[in-house]
DNA sequence: TCCTGTTTGTGCGGCGTCGCACACTCAAAC
DNA sequence: GTTTGAGTGTGCGACGCCGCACAAACAGGA
């Protein structure tokens, strides 16, 4: 079969972490597919069809309580994947799955996933290490949402979205932002605000351009470099994996 | 080989839902131990040399900040186990396993536990869908800590722990239940009164008795049934693993 | 160009939890 | 019986976020 016998490396990195045999194998099944801004890929309860590789796409698991109220469980881009639910066999879970950031994706059927499980190979492995991966990033959640301000949690918030796209600008309301963290828009508004005031970010009508990562760094919780560092060990990521920016010297201001 | 042909049904309830032949081979490999109170089962970054299937023990989950701020993660009793970054690959995890109540449980050697993973068959299956539970009660604390109450989660709290042993006294204290849920003494000291007060539980010195478990259940925040939804629904419980006493016509008090 | 709906800014009272301080109670050890 | 320390009760000011109300700024379509 004259299938192009070395593939591009793809743009997700779960999947450009594979040997070049299994991805070839697993290259047959999936399907490029676009995502659109505020699509479903799957919903509390629903039964998932396809498991998703994002590529330029970004994707939200939000939790959500009987009222509406919500919070994000994990914040996934090219580094990883959605619908944990398949591969854990419970094939539906508690949680939504909302594209924050449309772009592209490559799907792949629940029948042919969950034949590559069975094989046990290396994508099992990569899968796992990768829940395992998801699971910290909710835990820390947790911890975050107990013990750390809106302040701190927009900039974590920001550094997380900001590593999942290729430039420093994120395109999200406050409204949405609020949403995520579960706070007030009036919140989210009054710390976007200090951070522009101090000059790290600017933002009009649902742009927001980062103009101080590292400042953005400081002053973000101990949970941003923590779940980093895990999916660093975990996935076998280099060190850094954006050019740290000239470190800004700015304080981590304290009266903010 | 003379070894008993049919074992006893194990206390934990994951094992028990095992066919006969996989528990029998299993049961090979597992050591009973007995789990003393305060004793880590592991720490974060800390290598886990077992697994471990309670039987009458309690351990909870735990993530730590960087100053010792800390939250639970996640209660295990007999209807789980403590060690899934042996079961996901990642060998080490974020969070503390630390011994709620002393009580027996078995223990599974690492190597024997890989060894059985790579089978494939109905342990690896249970193990994961028990994996996704866990996942499932983690997200659903980072929805609680943002969204309830201090009254709730102490209520919610109660009737997990409660699930977990086989009468309606927990031994605990009110420092402990705050370092679990995350919050101070002093509020849990004032949560606790009230409940003392309607006369849904009486406790002194660290001896907590529920009187009144329906009326808990009507005060908690929606979590606990969430997650015990999620529980039965992925691991096959039955509607209700305790029987549900009388329902007492406690009305959800207001003025809390 | 004006209109309209979305997005952002701001003020106010209220509530829940924090951090701290200190008194009290009980159980076990001496 | 007395001492000691762990466990619990309570008050106070502070802080962070909520819920609401309403104004202002902006972008796109009529």
């Amino acid at each position: 079969m004259a299938r192009s016998a070395s593939p591009p490396r793809p743009a997700n990195r779960l999947l450009a972490s594979l040997p070049r045999a299994d991805l070839a194998r697993l290259t047959l099944s999936l399907e490029p597919v676009d995502l659109l801004l505020g699509q479903h890929l799957h919903d509390p309860g629903s039964a998932q069809e396809h498991f998703y590789f994002p590529g330029t796409s970004i994707v939200s698991l939000v939790g959500v309580l009987r009222n509406g109220d919500a919070t994000e469980l994990s914040l996934v881009g090219c580094e990883g994947g959605v619908g944990i639910g398949l591969v854990l066999g419970g094939e539906t879970t508690l949680s939504r799955a909302t594209v924050q950031n449309a772009g592209t994706a490559l799907r792949w059927k629940a029948a042919a996933l969950k034949r590559e499980l069975k094989r046990g190979g290396v994508v099992q492995r990569m899968l796992l290490r990768y829940i395992q991966a998801m699971w910290t990033q909710t835990a820390q959640s947790a911890l975050c949402n107990r013990h750390h301000t809106l302040q701190q949690q927009l900039c974590k918030w920001l550094l997380l979205s900001l590593d999942r796209v290729d430039n420093n600008v994120l395109r999200m309301t406050q409204q949405l932002i609020a949403d995520m963290i579960g706070v007030r828009r009036e919140g989210v508004a009054l710390a976007a605000k200090k951070l522009e005031i101090v000059g790290w970010i600017s933002y009009r009508r649902g742009v927001i351009v980062v103009l101080n990562r590292a400042a953005l760094e400081a002053n973000s919780c101990e949970c941003y470099d923590t779940v980093n560092a895990e999916y660093r060990r975990l996935l076998g990521w280099p060190k850094a994996h954006r050019k740290p920016r000239a470190a800004a010297l700015s304080p981590t201001w304290t009266e903010m």
